[in-house]
DNA sequence: TCTTAATTGAAATGAACGTTTCAAAATTAA
DNA sequence: TTAATTTTGAAACGTTCATTTCAATTAAGA
């Protein structure tokens, strides 16, 4: 039978995911791959298919890295107010933890390819509406707690948090002041209150 | 004496302005603007260097571009609260009347470049300064004639509505419900009342 | 141990990249 | 008309692009 895969597709897909963050889709070459990755070329065209296909991985294994650290941060907040600042607190700390400013790979493919390639432009989709639907169900709780004000729907400031978040995440990159940041994130969150 | 430049510079610009903003820069290659101006190769690295340099022209022409109209759409109001509605239904309408989704070309490229050229880095800091400026000098109006709340600093509003600006940018590159977006709007400037 | 099938390395593919070159054409002032 | 100088067109520069090819290597089941 025959030889199996020997290198770790997850630690393949997190060196690709730091080069296609530093220098965006169409900045990334395949030789930039092929150093990042020491795999050789034919490996990766082999196990990935083509840079795009590697690309659209390379998105999902960053969605469900951020996922998996959002639920991470989430378990210790019980309540609809300590998560929604958990949340944003989580985006400040990726702010303040990126050297390179290079805001989040997610936002920056959105701008940059979501008007060009259809399978991008579906994938920002399906992540929006994700996003927006995890948002809603927080602002939702807290206005059942009584926490957050009825004033606009769940759906309504479910928008709003996701649009804020985008914001804050441009802003983010060439703005690293921890007060300011902190400040703004607190402005944008005093309308549920 | 020597022959005169033949092309309108503006309307080259222009046109090159449609390709980059459409494509992005690193999408963009020199037989697209060759093509988009139908000007020769020659004469465009006579007349702008390199692509880098033409590049820069374009931002700045769309910078000016976008502070003109802005000037115009402002002549109308003489309030602070009429003004920075104003703005933000500038961006609006920029989000529905763009049929490609391209979004904001600051705002992609800053997303795109910014932590690689720092030619294109110190425009956007220069960028966003002129902007937040732009955004203090009409907060601070609307506190003086008592509209807007003195709740957070002028400077403080400011760094906000930029971020939400930046925000909705990137929300309406996928989202162009209209009335979605006028309430979004809404509850961004909710806090300054 | 032999067969089987995937991985690997290295080279090559042709196309596209940004940029340069240069002679011919064009235009203006003298 | 001539001299001066830029624009123009077309080709070519060397490099890099994403992708393919293929023989050699590797490792597992029979």
């Amino acid at each position: 039978m025959p030889k199996t895969e020997t290198f770790n597709r997850k630690e393949v897909l997190q060196k690709a995911t730091a080069v296609f963050h530093q220098k965006g889709y169409n900045g990334t070459s395949m030789q930039d791959l092929v150093d990042a990755t020491s795999l050789n070329r034919s490996s990766i065209y082999n196990s990935f298919g083509s840079k795009l296909a590697m690309f659209m991985e390379v998105l999902s294994y960053y969605q469900s890295t951020n996922k998996d650290q959002m639920g991470k941060e989430l378990a210790h907040s019980h309540n609809a107010k300590d998560t929604i600042e958990a949340i944003f607190d989580m985006y400040l700390n990726d702010i303040l933890t990126d050297q390179d400013r290079k805001g989040c790979l997610i936002v920056n493919c959105k701008s940059e390819m979501a008007n060009q390639e259809p399978m991008i432009k579906s994938f920002m989709e399906q992540n929006q509406e994700q996003t927006i639907a995890m948002l809603e169900d927080v602002v939702h709780n807290g206005q059942m707690e009584k926490v957050f004000n009825e004033d606009q729907t769940a759906s309504q400031y479910a928008l709003y948090l996701y649009s804020a978040i985008q914001g804050l995440r441009m802003t983010g990159i060439l703005n690293t002041n921890r007060e300011e940041l902190k400040n703004l994130i607190n402005m944008v969150l005093k309308i549920l209150y």
